[in-house]
DNA sequence: CTCCAGGGATGAT
DNA sequence: ATCATCCATGGA
């Protein structure tokens, strides 16, 4: 049952807790989710998947392992930032998620904390979504656009989503109705894409790009949130005192080039890991210090 | 307890 | 065209 598959420069726990997926829950010494409508179990040992509940090609596909990642990495700018992310992210790939899960997913993410995201992503696959298992464990697929426009804002907002559940709701229905084909649009350039996502209700600058670089493999998105926004201006703008949005897209526009969407993941993924670990750090040193206070 | 989060829509300059 | 404000919710 369990399949196996060689994935050279490919780090399955830093792809999955990177944000920019919500629906994989760690299990054993691996991975549980959804791929394709289906359970799937993944484990990473070396340059080794073990993996179960899918094909071989469905795995070589969602894990993108196809990407030639050492030239897309090659390709980023080299400086400071860029050169720390690139090296903490090793193995870090874009992953090809399904389109309407992606969609709703973010549009559920706005002013939310990747942990919050990954919870409501869990209470609407709970709520609307069709339970399955993968060997004994019990989980449940995300819901479909038809399944969300089937139904209410007010049951949505029972799965924690605020006021993102109206947004949610209305692009629901404009995509299980027909009236916005999400397929079709793969045909479309990046601008036009993007305008097109960007009219759906819930979906601005931002989470148009996620959705183009995540669930469109247009790895020239270059999503710009809270934590990116602090590393350009950290970074990059040291001194720059107006600056705005136009100003910092065009600059990422033009930096850091064909495969920008990566390279912002990569400074997205390792801003945050450092802020996780200083937090860390802190509360050892606060610790040790009362210790030491208390031997006094 | 307070602070803030993978923002977007709306109305005021 | 840019800028400020509000929007719910819960993790840290």
């Amino acid at each position: 049952m369990t399949k196996e598959i060689s994935a050279r420069d490919f780090d399955l726990a830093k792809t999955l807790e990177s944000g920019q997926v919500f629906h994989w829950d760690k299990l054993d010494a691996g991975f549980v989710g959804v791929i394709g409508g289906q359970p799937v179990y993944v484990e990473q040992r070396g340059e080794c998947l073990l993996f179960s509940g899918a094909s071989e090609k469905e795995i070589n596909h969602y894990f993108a392992l196809d990407h030639p990642l050492s030239e897309i990495c090659a390709s980023f700018p080299d400086d400071a930032a860029m050169n720390a992310a690139r090296s903490f992210c090793r193995g870090l790939r874009i992953i090809r998620q399904p389109k309407w899960e992606c969609l709703a997913t973010f549009i559920c993410s706005s002013m939310k904390q990747v942990a919050h995201i990954r919870q409501i992503s869990q209470k609407l696959r709970e709520r609307f979504g069709e339970r399955c298992k993968i060997d004994s464990h019990v989980m449940f697929t995300f819901p479909s656009a038809d399944q969300v426009a089937a139904s209410s804002e007010k049951e949505l907002r029972q799965c924690a989503l605020g006021y993102r559940a109206k947004n949610l709701l209305a692009t629901a229905r404009q995509v299980a109705s027909g009236n916005v084909d999400l397929d079709a649009l793969t045909t479309l350039s990046d601008v036009d894409l993007r305008r097109r996502l960007c009219q759906l209700p819930g979906v601005g600058a931002k989470v148009a790009n996620c959705v183009m670089l995540f669930a469109y493999e247009r790895l020239r998105a270059f999503p710009i949130d809270v934590w990116i926004e602090r590393v350009l201006r950290e970074r990059y703008f040291p001194r720059a005192r107006k600056l705005n949005a136009g100003q910092l897209r065009a600059f990422t526009e033009k930096y850091f080039g064909d495969h920008g969407g990566y390279a912002q993941q990569y400074l997205f993924h390792h801003a945050r890991m450092g802020k996780i670990k200083t937090k860390i750090e802190r509360k050892r040193r606060s610790g040790r210090f009362v210790t030491v206070s208390r031997v006094k």
